[in-house]
DNA sequence: TCAATGTTTGACCAAGTGGTCAGGATCACG
DNA sequence: CGTGATCCTGACCACTTGGTCAAACATTGA
């Protein structure tokens, strides 16, 4: 994936199959699981025959690793925007915002990921310690400093990131409860997880 | 499990056998998700052999429901505890510490849902629409009274009550990101966030 | 003790699964 | 056009998996 240098460059064909099974398997994936998925569907997701599958990616597993490790990078993207020179509680306000949005444009990305970790993280276990944990690790410092400075409320920065992954992840990886309680109507719902995210982290951050 | 009456009461080898089951498919359920899973894993979990499994409970699907099912009330029931009378914002720090203790002693019971969940609740899909939005309605209610008395700070009664299964639920379906992060001190881990979930909701609760 | 009932298992099966392979179709380009 | 490289597929395979079944083995209670 990123080690690999192509020698030859990939051809239009190339290019287009891999996004066909890559859009493919993401849809199956992330609605079954690794396991709860088989080539077939993803097969006929891609629109095409599995041993052509397997003629771009050289088995399942591969398939898979390569989704979850090209989105990483989207998907640590919002807090990456966080900026130290913002002003603390707005900063954490969209940066609320901006995740809420990914659960609402990527959901089955969100799902995907949701999966992976459920199940232990076998395939991205490594990033978590290494690149997520060095991120969070220096945001935890941009926000303690800012608790210190006064200019937010004291709160551990660590579990409030986790609390920020969780509200939002939660409307995509658990739309089926969400919608059950609120209703089918996915926008409106995101709407008012919008207002109640933005007051509730408003009220929780605000220093006294 | 609930419906129908059990004629001959159960034997005591029935019962051992049951529960070892019961036992066995919840660690095996819980780590891989159900398509993830094979018989011959619980079999083996449970001490017992494949076709004997088959004896008890007369397919894979169905030890999976009888799980879900058997789970469903133990999981509602920190809810349920919500009272009326108490003092609000107290009331609603004790629900969020009940909720983490679950989380704490009972991951594998919330993986086991997460999972079930995320895969788009094809077993308990129902139970969401009809207990569970019952019991939130309810309790919404009660927070939406709460909020209009000026006792506790006016949010969204549902979302809030999200975010609170959110942030519990976390620390067990996501337990391998969280230690990965702050460690593998598990105990630790926990009691810091009770700490934090404690100050956040105290923090975001209180009116002004 | 004996038979009825309840419990356990080895051997087996059909379906599904990830993956292979030989050869044919198609494409890029000199 | 021709030809080598790339792309694609039907047929196939070994293995796993949920589930069956007849027969053996235990337990119970009269």
């Amino acid at each position: 994936m990123s080690a690999e240098p192509q020698q030859k460059p990939e051809t239009r064909i190339q290019k287009r199959n891999r996004e066909a099974i890559l859009e493919g398997a993401l849809d199956v994936f992330s609605a079954n699981g690794f396991r709860g998925s088989t080539l077939d569907q993803i097969a006929a997701a891609a629109g095409l025959s599995k041993p052509n599958l397997l003629y771009y990616f050289g088995s399942k597993e591969l398939i898979h690793r390569t989704l979850l490790s090209e989105l990483m990078d989207t998907w640590l993207d919002p807090m990456r925007q966080l900026n130290p020179k913002g002003e603390p509680v707005e900063e954490m306000l969209a940066y609320v915002r901006r995740k809420l949005d990914m659960s609402r444009r990527l959901p089955r990305e969100s799902r995907l990921f949701a999966n992976e970790i459920l199940q232990g993280a076998p395939q991205i276990g490594d990033q978590i310690t290494g690149h997520l944990k060095a991120l969070v690790e220096e945001k935890a410092a941009l926000i303690a400093d800012w608790a210190k400075a006064g200019r937010i409320a004291v709160l551990d920065p660590r579990h409030l990131i986790f609390s920020i992954w969780a509200t939002t992840q939660h409307y995509a990886d658990f739309a089926v409860q969400v919608e059950g309680i609120l209703g089918e109507d996915t926008d409106a719902n995101f709407r008012t997880a919008e207002v109640f995210l933005t007051d509730f982290y408003r009220q929780a951050l605000t220093p006294r």
